[in-house]
DNA sequence: TTGTAGGCGTTATCAG
DNA sequence: CTGATAACGCCTACAA
């Protein structure tokens, strides 16, 4: 049986005030008194109970982070710095992974979940931005989306400006002279935002250079996994004509790609270039290295937590749109010559 | 300001302990009381406080992982089974990684914390078994031990056999011909357990062949990071005579390693074979595509959940030992010819 | 500077 | 089957 704040009291022969004074930051304790808690406290190793203290405060002192499939490296090294970020100002992270499962993303955003022990959200949403208007709005929960761009101004988010990343990449291998561009990774279904942006600034890219965009150069992938990539990538090369360049949606569908690429018994960058989004450590390490548009985890990282610090302690705050740096990094899988 | 249950059975005109047992599907209640609670529930939109909840109970629904870092592929494979597993089973979990930070262990061990809102801890540690056993003593929350061996039987845990993993990654590089067989992954400084048991395994399978060791094929790693593998692998390459086969201690490292061959402008696996530990999904689509000792994360994750929930129930169990099954994948990169 | 008492929202005990 | 009431352990006005 753990021993309580009372427990400490009765023992060091003072007032449950006093210990609670010693115990959460000194605020005017008498030197006498303090040495004679702090004993108790060590003979009876008290800790403070964090539930009682969470509901008498209203803070958990815990964050959550809610990702499609942790083990994506992108998601994985955005938790890294988020659980990073999240230490610094005091806060632990519980991190959720919905598995492309709406069901599951719904529980969350309405607070329908029985153990929701956490005073934010950080959500990387899978949902299009109406029904994600409509599951939240019950909830006082603060919530921040990840990624996404273009919620009426309703949310506070960290967004990545797609398009435009889409388009640089794009934009990238028309000027290394490629001009039978595939594209691996818009959505078969759904009408996630995400695709939907990367398409637009992939075919955006397309007419400003006046290259006609080719229908069966556009493949689907259900998830943004190798697997994908792969099986999308050996039905590209199956084309005639075969692309000269295919610019995938995430660097793992590009990593599956690539493989293709290979077993088609053809070359990287020579036959056909490839470039993903994401810069994950791998791409640096893979043959050929990936030519990639980086995102800054990082930042996308201390921004969301500073927000939603910031919101928790002022929950009227207005919302607001913060935009994540991306830049081209060029290497060997799309180099020319 | 949230509606709580007394004002829901204000609302309803019954007691507070009738809708408590409507909200937590007690089943002796009455169809009118019921559907009049409901009602209620519905209008105000009243939703159980999780935090309350658990004060009263002593349970907070969550389990804590704690990992190095969660970013290394095996470990966000791991975590990815270990939140589907605690999900089917009602448990959500929260994540932290130590970053090789003892510190951060001991704070988690001792329950120093002012946050651990975890009902238990499935714990995949740094620490060797002496320092672990003295930190955790006095606290009471549940631990299980993730991917260690031989801590006395006084914890629960789901272990790796290293040694044997080790074993048998090297015992297939010397039945393909393999002599000069080097390894990277010991430990430079200090003395964790994993590395030395992958050691021992190491050396038993060099001394199973009648091979000698040469010391300078034993190579350290700081990090099982893809950046460590490639340094630690162009100094084995300096080496005179050059060795023909790489034991990576993790696929990452591996991947690194492979990657220094090339650019040394060797083969893989002609000029020097490589093999590594953890069978990630990148190693399926690497070029070549990564023999490696395959961890059953399905299974690690599987049973730690399932014990440790036993161990919340009756923490008076006897502590036990479960032994993860691992098994040799042999890919390109040690192919023969 | 320290003590007392009330309440955070729930579940559990004990009557009825 | 339902109602009133006491904890769960802590923090913090308010009082001394």
């Amino acid at each position: 049986m753990p021993a309580t704040l009372r427990d400490v009291a009765e023992r060091a022969q003072v007032s449950m005030r006093t210990v609670s004074n010693v115990v959460s930051g000194y605020t005017h304790v008498s030197e006498r008194m303090r040495t004679k808690v702090l004993a108790a406290i060590d003979e009876l190793d008290y800790r403070p109970n964090p539930v009682a203290r969470t509901l008498r405060t209203g803070r958990t002192g815990m964050l959550a982070l809610v990702v499609p499939e942790i083990d994506v490296p992108y998601f994985s090294e955005l938790a890294r710095d988020v659980i990073d970020a999240a230490a610094e100002v005091g806060y632990r992270v519980m991190i959720d992974q919905t598995g492309h499962d709406h069901e599951r993303e719904r529980q969350l955003l309405t607070g329908e979940d029985r153990t929701m022990l956490f005073d934010g959200l950080l959500f990387s949403p899978l949902v299009t931005k109406s029904e994600l208007l409509d599951m939240h709005g019950a909830t006082r929960m603060p919530l921040i989306l990840l990624g996404e761009h273009d919620f009426d101004g309703r949310y506070d988010h960290v967004a990545i400006d797609n398009v435009a990343a889409a388009r640089d990449a794009v934009g990238h291998l028309i000027e290394t002279g490629r001009t039978r561009i595939a594209s691996i990774g818009s959505q078969p279904l759904e009408e996630y935002s995400t695709p939907l942006q990367r398409s637009a600034g992939y075919e955006a890219a397309l007419a400003d250079a006046g290259v006609d965009l080719r229908p069966e150069y556009v493949v689907t992938a259900a998830h943004y996994s190798r697997a994908d990539g792969y099986s999308a990538g050996r039905a590209l090369l199956a084309l005639d004509p075969r692309p000269d360049a295919i610019f995938c949606f995430s660097d793992l569908l590009a990593f599956g790609a690539m493989r293709a690429v290979f077993d088609a018994g053809l070359r990287v960058p020579e036959d056909v270039a490839v470039i993903g989004i994401d810069d994950v450590d791998e791409g640096r390490y893979s043959r050929p290295s990936l030519s990639t548009i980086s995102l800054d985890t990082q930042f996308i990282a201390r921004e969301s937590v500073r927000r939603i610090i910031d919101r928790i302690e002022d929950p009227a705050l207005p919302a607001t749109e913060i935009v994540a740096p991306h830049k081209l990094v060029v290497r060997e899988s799309t180099a020319v010559e």
